[in-house]
DNA sequence: TTGTAGGCGTTATCAC
DNA sequence: GTGATAACGCCTACAA
């Protein structure tokens, strides 16, 4: 196979005997070319395959074209879809989405923004890692004159934007939910309070708890990662004593899945000896022969909402650090799992 | 926020009074420059919080450091998984993995092969789309000198290198499987023959039949894409006739989900009315109450060999179109959905 | 050991 | 309308 080499205006301007100066304009649809030499221009650089290197238009323009895509999981499917979704919005604008993931790694989130920025990307989209804490990196992001927008896992750091759900809310419709399904002993797992995600999760939860007058039981409260292993531990902890829960809100699918084998283990039967919410919507919670209630977390709209953000940044339509911080609307999806007088 | 511009080489010789030359050799830690200078340089570099231009890097070297992975979909557990693995893999190199997908349009994947050929790539991963049947976009990568794989979706072009999985070997061990549990009359959801991975499973599936003595009603074929509409339609297509399959062996695994539903609408149950055999270990297989027996594709080990791979080419240690054709131990799960005899 | 200068491919600012 | 030329930030012969 010969190979081709790219061809340049230069070689362009080359075989017409033309300036570079000149086929640059006429490729960019300058008015002020003749229109014969334009389309001779145009002629030749179909002919000699050319193709604009963007490399050296960043560098000329400081514009990478280029946004980065920062997410604690690839194979979490609310983190994919948000990805596939800024994918969809940005490509047709042409951008690249280049993407990274911390596995909740402070360490690696830091190491990965650098390298982004580095990279001269034009911003970046960021759900923070779990551990992180220290707000230098953001920053230095800010610093570069880049727009930050975080989703679903924000930092209240000033200058960034955001895109989130209403947690809060979700999490009490889940819960009353439970509650008006006849739940009187609510079990909980939560997630890391260091994210306010998880925060207002708890916070929804108490909170429905005491408009109902029901108390919280703590010994019913675990904490665990996004992951079967937690749900696993976490069922059998709150299952330990004589006293029982009668229903679990986990604030996230994963753990749920745990838990199930746990409670199939154990010859339980949901909805009947436990009522379940969860929080994602992760595919294989409708999936199931007793398919899982649980919070959708509008993944796609998410997507699309931070690709604006950015965009109207990037198009100075929106001043750089203004704080565009947006909350989409969680849907609550009641399913089998926590319906307790089905017909 | 006080915006802090890039600082360049030219920031720091200005400041040491050094040339640029000398900044930047200090900077590559060159051995030829003074001891003393070198820490003075690093010093200001530190303290100008410089960073490298990877931009500028890339228009001198000719070497990005980006490569693009382009596949059907972000969402689908099995190519999120191959993408975590390659970024995992890469990005310990210095890469930046940009990521594409097409959602089976043969147009937008040309469309996005040639902007990451603009974007100056190093190299491009690929997951065909079904619909993809020209070779154009192909040649073009391997004509721009860039190493191009396939990963799971190949397509025979003469210079590209692979990963696959032995689909033909991991059907004929599923649909082998579901013989020693008892079916006579297995119905198979194919894929587009186009592709030949669902070629090959449906070969794989042929062989185990005639290899049993087995014949194969042509009426519990049914063609459908990765999704759960596919499943429902492709489940009530072969309940149709008064003579029934015993078991379904499914290329996907979103098309047994689909078919779970009907199946439960229709009141039958697994494993005992219908023996279930799907494609993915899509996570959900393993979360139901009847897990579902699927084949595991191994993501992991798909994107690190196709990492390496690239490594190879791209440090001349294997010429880069030497057809370098891995062929992966795909391991199938037995699980409840089609195990007979469980004690 | 350090400095000068050219070039990577573009665009943009001047002239002509 | 068109052509030289500088500039984006970096590396690297070649000179000194």
């Amino acid at each position: 196979m010969k190979t081709k080499k790219n061809s340049t205006i230069h070689d362009i301007s080359k075989k017409l005997n033309l300036s570079i100066a000149t086929v640059s304009r006429a490729l960019n649809n300058s008015s002020k070319v003749k229109p014969r030499t334009k389309a001779k221009i145009l002629a030749a650089a179909s002919e000699l395959n050319y193709q604009q290197n963007h490399v050296a238009l960043a560098l000329k323009s400081g514009q990478s074209k280029i946004v980065g895509v920062v997410v604690p999981f690839l194979n979490h499917n609310f983190f994919s879809s948000v990805i596939g979704s800024i994918e969809n919005t940005l490509s047709k604008e042409n951008y690249h989405v280049a993407i990274y993931q911390t596995h909740e790694s402070y360490e690696t989130e830091v190491k990965h923004i650098k390298a982004l920025l580095n990279a001269q990307v034009d911003g970046i989209f960021l759900s923070a890692s779990k551990e992180t804490k220290d707000y230098g990196h953001i920053n230095e992001v800010l610093e570069r004159n880049k727009p930050l927008i975080f989703f679903d896992r924000k930092l209240n750091v000033p200058g960034t934007s955001s895109v989130v759900i209403d947690d809060f809310k979700a999490a009490y419709e889940a819960t009353t939910h439970l509650i008006k399904q006849g739940a009187k002993k609510i079990a909980h797992f939560a997630g890391d309070f260091q994210l306010e995600i998880y925060q207002n999760r708890f916070n929804g939860f108490i909170e429905a708890l005491k408009d109902n007058h029901l108390d919280f039981d703590k010994r019913f409260f675990y904490r665990t990662d996004q992951n079967v292993e937690g749900g696993i531990k976490g069922m059998k902890s709150i299952w330990q004593y004589k006293d029982k829960p009668d229903a679990i809100f986990s604030s996230n699918d994963f753990a749920v899945g745990g838990a199930i084998q746990v409670i199939r283990e154990y010859g339980l039967s949901i909805p009947k000896d436990l009522l379940i919410a969860g929080f994602s919507n992760e595919p294989f919670t409708q999936f199931m022969e007793t398919p899982i209630s649980t919070v959708d977390q509008a993944p796609l709209k998410m997507g699309e909402t931070a690709a604006e953000i950015f965009l109207k940044k990037i198009r100075k339509e929106e001043n750089l650090t203004k704080e565009n911080s947006i909350i989409l609307n969680p849907t609550f999806f009641p399913r089998a799992s926590s319906l307790k007088n089905r017909s």
